[in-house]
DNA sequence: GCGAAATTGATACTAGGTATCGGCACGCAA
DNA sequence: TTGCGTGCCGATACCTAGTATCAATTTCGC
């Protein structure tokens, strides 16, 4: 028997707690915002959301997804065609690697680009004030099935 | 006494070669494209360059820079706010220190991402297929002009 | 110079996101 | 518990960046 569903969901509420700890009211709008992003294994995109929410409006998915994101609840993850995907944050700035088969993102740990960076910066000249990483590739999992499908 | 103006312009020449040689025709909007590329010091984006021609059509602007961008012989920069701005490019795949404060560029030298980024990959039973990177800070005359300012 | 094939540009369309604004609702204070 | 100011909402219009369509034009090999 699984557990009880607890109501809101934890990662739900801790997203909630974020916005009241910084002054934004709690409205259903939102509430529905925190449920869904918690809900979510993977990337997704904004107009995504709008269709799984079709009670809100377009604009206030962007403008919670905005919040968010300041608030470094959420974090951005560009995609290899360009496109903006959206996904729940844990660490402050890090980095992913984004399995272009499944769409499935994991943090890159263990890289340190920031000193790596920082020094080259400095050899240019250069006062960094900031980067953007993303990495491509295939998942553990994937290649693990495409090897499977092979055999 | 200026020396006289080559027309086309060597780096313009070097554009339409590298257009010659993958079969693409010899056209005057392609010819124009090539000059204004070629003219520019700094990233800019299609619609600026659309500006730039206005004899030609908005799609050929951006079929030319597509054409252009396969070829690598333009690349595209990404900035901070999200906006994607293109650049006559000289070397294969690399990096740019994009300048927050006079949107120039340079390119990003003596920093081995791909060897750390592959090492780190591996760690997490990834296979890297490539990777994006963007650095974003103030530019050596940037910060010197604000110093002069400063004092 | 001819003609097939590539290219062009006007136009319409798409995706993703922002600005506006009248009205609703949240939550504080009484 | 109600009252009220402010924040928030959603409909809508708008914007930027880029792509699809397609008839008319241009290029270039012969």
């Amino acid at each position: 028997m699984p557990p009880p569903r607890r109501w809101p969901t934890p990662l739900a509420e801790d997203i909630l707690t974020a916005l009241d700890e910084s002054g934004y009211r709690s409205t259903a709008p939102r509430r529905a915002v925190a449920e869904a992003v918690a809900g979510r294994q993977r990337p997704f995109s904004a107009e995504e959301l709008y269709r799984d929410l079709p009670r809100l409006g377009r604009a206030t998915i962007y403008r919670t997804l905005k919040i968010l994101v300041d608030l470094e609840v959420v974090c951005r993850v560009l995609l290899e065609g360009g496109e903006m995907h959206y996904q729940l944050s844990h660490r402050g700035h890090h980095h992913h690697l984004l399995c272009v088969e499944c769409g499935s993102s994991q943090d890159l740990i263990g890289c340190d680009v920031e000193e790596m960076l920082a020094g080259a910066s400095a050899n240019h000249g250069f006062q960094l004030s900031g980067h953007r990483l993303e990495v491509y590739g295939r998942c553990r999992r994937c290649i693990e099935k495409a090897a499977v499908a092979a055999a």
